[in-house]
DNA sequence: CCTTCCTTGTGAAGCTTTTCACAAGGTGCC
DNA sequence: GGCACCTTGTGAAAAGCTTCACAAGGAAGG
């Protein structure tokens, strides 16, 4: 079962992210070769679900051998899309946007900030490592332009709404969202949200009620 | 049943929390009672699903009524432990660090940051915001002494589990790891990865694989 | 070439989470 | 007080996800 028509979880996913990033640091590491015991084990999970995993989108390994590093991670850029580039903008350059503009992270991913906008005069016009800061009152046609495809929000929560909507009116198909507002988006767009807040607090759920394995 | 000794699901907290966000926004709109159906549309979910996850620990709302917003509210804070106060430490303050040292939300809800810390000669010292920069090397004893109970992680992938590992000696019994590792950690203590790269990363699988629902 | 050892790919079983559907309880109006 | 209406709480069904266990394929060494 090849299949890319397959639904695929998002748990799966992500794990599939994570083991790109394993394969990673296998590669420099000089491994030619890995199982899916320690693939598992570096990604936090078990062998049998890295192969199940894996299996939803082909046979990538050799049995007895384990998986080729180099060409499992091909697949993986593939098969996650990040073996092209893609063009992000973001919205709203706080200290939270700044920081994500210069996240290395991103850009050696294939993920490239090609614009930044902000609706604050003081900032727009503003260098900003190699883009310049844009009028957020351009945002819709300067973004259709610029030809992004993924729009990283970390405007204050009561802009978002409006800016999605611009971006989604200028053909973004992808949003990020920091924003701690719940964006309605038609159908065919897809919105990631990044919950600081909500991630603090399943912790503090866990420590405040006693009781933890792992 | 109302009980916290079930094993509740990461999910269903994650949704409390949202919940608890909601009631936020319904309190300050003046709502005195809010029904299943209106919490789920606004935080993305399903009345059953808001009734299934409240009823995992107790009997909150009154039938024909709803749930009353400021009661719910109380009820939801003392589920996730946010009816007081956290002490939190910062370790690694690049860009990153320093956005979420002001992100105002946090101490919103009652996570508080007490220290910082940076093994950087540069940054030791200097004052940010109302904290000083302390040394990372002194961080062991250093956090033992303010009594914090919660360590924010925004140092480089090198330095990550050697930090959380002086974090956890310290009596730290949650993390949150910004960094691209997977740690490890005795049982006890928590950790909760948040990996920006794998949320936009899923973000490009659902636009390269075409068909999309939601 | 044969034997031993290793690791994948995968149906099936087991478990968890979500959805369904409805009885029971409460409200508010007449 | 009675009636019509609304909404919760919850077993039970359905769906989804993870784990198990093993046959089959391949490597390596003699």
């Amino acid at each position: 079962m090849p299949a890319s028509l397959h639904k695929v979880s998002d748990s799966a996913v992500r794990r599939l992210s994570i083991y790109l990033r394993v394969l990673g640091w296998l590669e420099r590491e000089g491994e030619e070769t890995v199982s899916s015991q320690v693939l598992a084990d570096r990604a936090g999970t078990t062998a049998a679900q890295v192969r199940k995993d894996l299996s939803l989108f082909g046979s990538f390994g050799k049995r007895g051998l384990g998986y080729l590093v180099v060409t499992l991670r091909d697949e993986l850029r593939g098969i996650l899309g990040v073996s092209r580039r893609w063009r992000v903008a973001l919205v709203g350059i706080g200290r939270m946007g700044a920081a994500l503009l210069e996240y290395p992270h991103f850009r050696a991913r294939g993920f490239e900030f090609v614009a930044v906008y902000d609706s604050d005069p003081e900032k727009v016009g503003r260098r900003r490592g190699t883009l310049t800061v844009e009028d957020a009152r351009v945002l819709e046609e300067s973004l259709r332009e610029s030809g992004v495809e993924i729009v990283v929000l970390t405007v204050p929560a009561g802009a978002a709404q409006e800016v999605a909507d611009a971006a989604v009116r200028a053909g973004v198909r992808g949003i990020m969202n920091f924003a701690p507002v719940a964006l309605k988006v038609p159908p065919g767009v897809r919105v990631n949200a990044v919950r600081l807040t909500v991630e603090l607090e399943v912790l503090s759920f866990s420590l405040g009620s006693a009781a933890d394995r792992d």
